[in-house]
DNA sequence: TTTCATGCAAAATGTTTGCACACGA
DNA sequence: TCGTGTGCAAACATTTTGCATGAAA
């Protein structure tokens, strides 16, 4: 995974899921807390199955259940905690809160995901939007296609299958 | 929906969907007429649902059930007629063949979708491959916000407002 | 103690598949 | 004729929902 650092901001994670949950009158239940935590134990892309499998299948006393993991993820994007994108035929979320604007490659041949930040492609979508009056709020792009590592593997094998 | 031309082709749809099957050795049936001339018909992004409500509401002999059209679609994407994205939290299908590359404008508050051509963007997309190593094949870029006419009424409502 | 949340099971949605019959080349 | 395709219904995968019980404030 790749790392693109941080954003500052004020409040931690869970802070800030307390804050939208209280203006929301809703209550940080110990479910939410526990999604919560394993969420942002780590900063890879999971979908809503992963997510329910390794919450699932806990034996200590943090098992949280199917519905409730669909939910609080629901949650967690209204927050502005998490974003949700599709990634070829999956639905993927990833860190939004605290973590810098960026985009992705997505390498086809071995699913490796590849964060990347470009300030020139955000100034030219911007540049877009204005010549048609449109305002933008949020954008996805994945470009597909094979990373660097498949593309050397790839290059060696012809080389092999050319002896 | 915004034009964007076309590219010139020798083939029409028609036929290069002809020369796909014959290449798999799959038959140019019927119903696989029925949903090319349907889906090439207009220029609309539809999901699968849309077409099979279009071709199962249909009192002539030009019926075709659930499971060929998820089928047929498939091939149209393989064989490089039509393009699937996410828009939203839905699936949609547009021109693939003799439609210039092109981007997204989607509009939050009327579903609108505008195309729009860059190659700017091409170009930058392609800058960011290289110096990833990244091999590119293909992307897909959605830019989510309100579109101009939106804006407008928007403006309009807070002027009145005001008043 | 009141209000909201959870877990379960059922339902809803979107898509794929096995199979008997039908059709295109 | 032969091999493929179709329609149907059933299976699947994913996500949502109604409801009785349980926990947070």
């Amino acid at each position: 995974m790749s790392d693109l650092g941080t954003v500052d901001v004020s409040l931690t994670a869970d802070e800030k899921f307390g804050e939208f949950l209280e203006s929301r009158q809703m209550k940080y239940t110990t479910e939410r807390r526990i999604i919560v935590d394993e969420v942002f134990s780590s900063h890879d892309h999971f979908d809503a199955e992963d997510l329910v499998a390794k919450l699932h299948r806990r034996r200590d006393g943090r098992r949280v259940s199917r519905s409730t993991v669909y939910r609080t993820l629901g949650y967690l994007v209204d927050a502005g905690l998490l974003r949700k994108m599709a990634l070829g035929n999956r639905e993927v979320y990833e860190h939004d809160y605290g973590y810098p604007q960026h985009d992705h490659l997505y390498c086809q041949q071995c699913s490796t995901l590849i964060e990347f930040k470009n300030d020139s492609l955000r100034s030219l979508r911007d540049e877009v939007c204005r010549e048609h009056g449109f305002r933008p709020v949020s954008h996805r792009l994945v470009i597909y296609g094979t990373c660097a590592n498949c593309n050397r593997s790839r290059v060696s094998k012809r080389r092999l299958d050319m002896v």
